[in-house]
DNA sequence: AGATAATTGGATAATTATATCCACTTGATG
DNA sequence: CATCAAGTGGATATAATTATCCAATTATCT
């Protein structure tokens, strides 16, 4: 339903904006939230150009939220990377259907429009409570900030 | 948001509830809804073998609803040839989020919860009722049965 | 200025989704 | 029982998504 890339998009924000207004490497980013390193680099990248986090290259380099976590959504997130495409025009291109799509249609884009909302109220700050004291993504403790690659204990599977 | 898939299978889905109790080639279908008909071949196999649609093979052959369009829901089109996944486990494998998703993923699978819900409750035969007198999909007035192969008026584009 | 650590962008590979094709089987009909 | 129109299943092609790799660029620190 949502790709993988909106997946792992969503898993980089919400870590950027626990460690608000940190900034961190790729690297540091993909152990944390298991997301390939050098895919999350593109997917970064296409953050950074939706202005919905911010690079900083050279040394000491990495990213940071661009925004506050309480005014970013995770439609915001979705639509930078993979836009929720509603149904405009019908998808047959009839032109019967042109000004009002048929049932079908109609209903579908009445779920896409229910999902839009939903995702638009759901702000990334929200996503950061957790009830028992444990990081939102990730089961290691908050990592100490600028911590050598210590590797995370990690259970197989 | 919905795979072509999807949307190849409810446009046929539909289209054999606007014919109901009648049988239609894959021919007729594909013409009547625009899909590729080698590919809505495979796409009525997964309904067949889903249950939703009756084949008949041989001369005279086709397929046909094998359930009344009110007893068929949207949702069970698109569990039966591509489902929708909820999200039970944690995608990262946290042992921290066994039993309770995180805050993210949560939200995520609420959306999923809402969709499942709003396409189980839109059931096949709502999607006939056109107000304008025009048939749900395609441009054409009701193809008498068995018509010949005519061409469908169609405009460019 | 040189060394180092970081992002950037381009090329490419692997995987999955979409689509086509064809030989085979099935069943109705004359 | 021969014929022919239909679905079936397998092989294969094409396109989009996901993923990897590396040379080039940029910024910081000493």
């Amino acid at each position: 339903m949502f790709s993988q890339t909106v997946e792992y998009a969503l898993r980089a924000v919400v870590w950027l904006a626990y460690n608000h207004p940190e900034s961190l490497t790729t690297q540091e980013i993909a152990r944390s939230t298991q997301v390939p390193a050098g895919y999350l680099s593109k997917v970064l990248q296409g953050l950074a150009r939706a202005g919905l986090v911010q690079a900083q290259r050279g040394l000491h380099g990495g990213f940071s939220l661009a925004l506050s976590p309480d005014e970013l959504s995770i439609l915001d997130v979705v639509n930078a990377v993979d836009p929720l495409r509603r149904i405009s025009r019908c998808p047959l291109g009839l032109a019967t259907h042109a000004k009002r799509l048929c049932p079908l249609h109609k209903r579908l884009d009445d779920s896409m429009a229910m999902i839009e909302k939903t995702l638009s109220e759901s702000k990334i700050a929200e996503l950061l409570n957790v009830p028992a004291a444990a990081t939102p993504l990730c089961d290691a403790p908050p990592v100490p900030r600028r911590a050598p690659l210590t590797v995370t204990a990690r259970r197989k599977r």
